[in-house]
DNA sequence: TACTTCTCGACTAAAATAGTCGGGAAGTTT
DNA sequence: AAACTTCCCGACTATTTTAGTCGAGAAGTA
């Protein structure tokens, strides 16, 4: 049980991928699906999907591709997250449990608790841009010795 | 997509519930089942498997029924979603990305971000007790005004 | 015109989750 | 002992979610 979907994953690294690529013009999905090791049909969905939060823009033909609107540390993951989860992220009885008939709402011992867990994910979420993450992989692959 | 699967939350409601009975003898599954709102045969499987953990202990027969071994104070949130995401949380590359072929293990600039989340949510879980919660429910409902 | 790339909606496949069931074993009551 | 209550076990089904695919079309470029 991950934290979070591939979905979301494959969305956030497509992102990071068009941040990598920022500045020299629409990159194509074929190569952000091959970088990141994405099934090409699949990241067309996302892609597209994600087009929806702003976050993205897109252009066809020969030259075209998808590009960042915004600013790589403009973009925290949390706002890719949130978006991602639209549709039904409709905060039921206390962010867990189900979410129409639960019956201890208003009363839940647990509650308090799985909001903590929330909040403490989304601070991480929110706190971490996608700058951020170039940043890490470019100290990570300093430090790494080889195939730099 | 809730932080935790129904399975886990009704396997903690139910600890939580034999926490509540605790000194008055083997509670029946029947019971728990009723007052927590959780399907009787899904809930026999969640406790006969928590026998596994030795934080329960079961009698059969007239008196029969489930009770804790260890007292609330001594477990936490955190043994419990453990033991239930046992069989499988081999920690893969990191605790989120695809468990076998993930292509960027040992150089992937999210990984220090799920480890993150991941330690955020366990650090949460293991610090909050059964009897916190059962603290936190007496107190919720003193300060119900009905129903109480 | 031919080619490339994104676009759209529907569709299928696989996996995880949630839940069910029948019949048996241990313990209690009468 | 018979009858009854409760947990026990393993296999089985149903439902939902996630993951992924596909064909045909529209916009842009050569």
């Amino acid at each position: 049980m991950p934290i979070t979907p591939k979905k979301n994953q494959y969305a956030l690294r497509a992102i990071f991928e068009l941040a990598k690529h920022r500045g020299q013009g629409p990159k194509k999905i074929s190569e952000i699906a091959e970088i990141q090791a994405i099934p090409l049909r699949f990241l067309e969905v996302i892609l597209s999907q994600l087009k929806g939060s702003g976050l993205v823009e897109s252009k066809r033909g020969f030259y075209g591709g998808y590009f960042l609107i915004r600013s790589p540390d403009k973009i925290s993951v949390g706002d890719v997250i949130r978006f991602m989860d639209k549709p039904d992220n409709s905060t039921p009885c206390a962010a867990c449990v189900s979410s129409t008939n639960c019956p201890f709402c208003g009363y839940c011992a647990f509650a308090p608790m799985w909001n903590q867990v929330n909040d403490a994910i989304f601070e991480i979420y929110d706190r971490t841009t996608i700058q951020d993450l170039l940043n890490d992989e470019k100290r990570i692959k300093r430090e790494l010795p080889k195939s730099g």
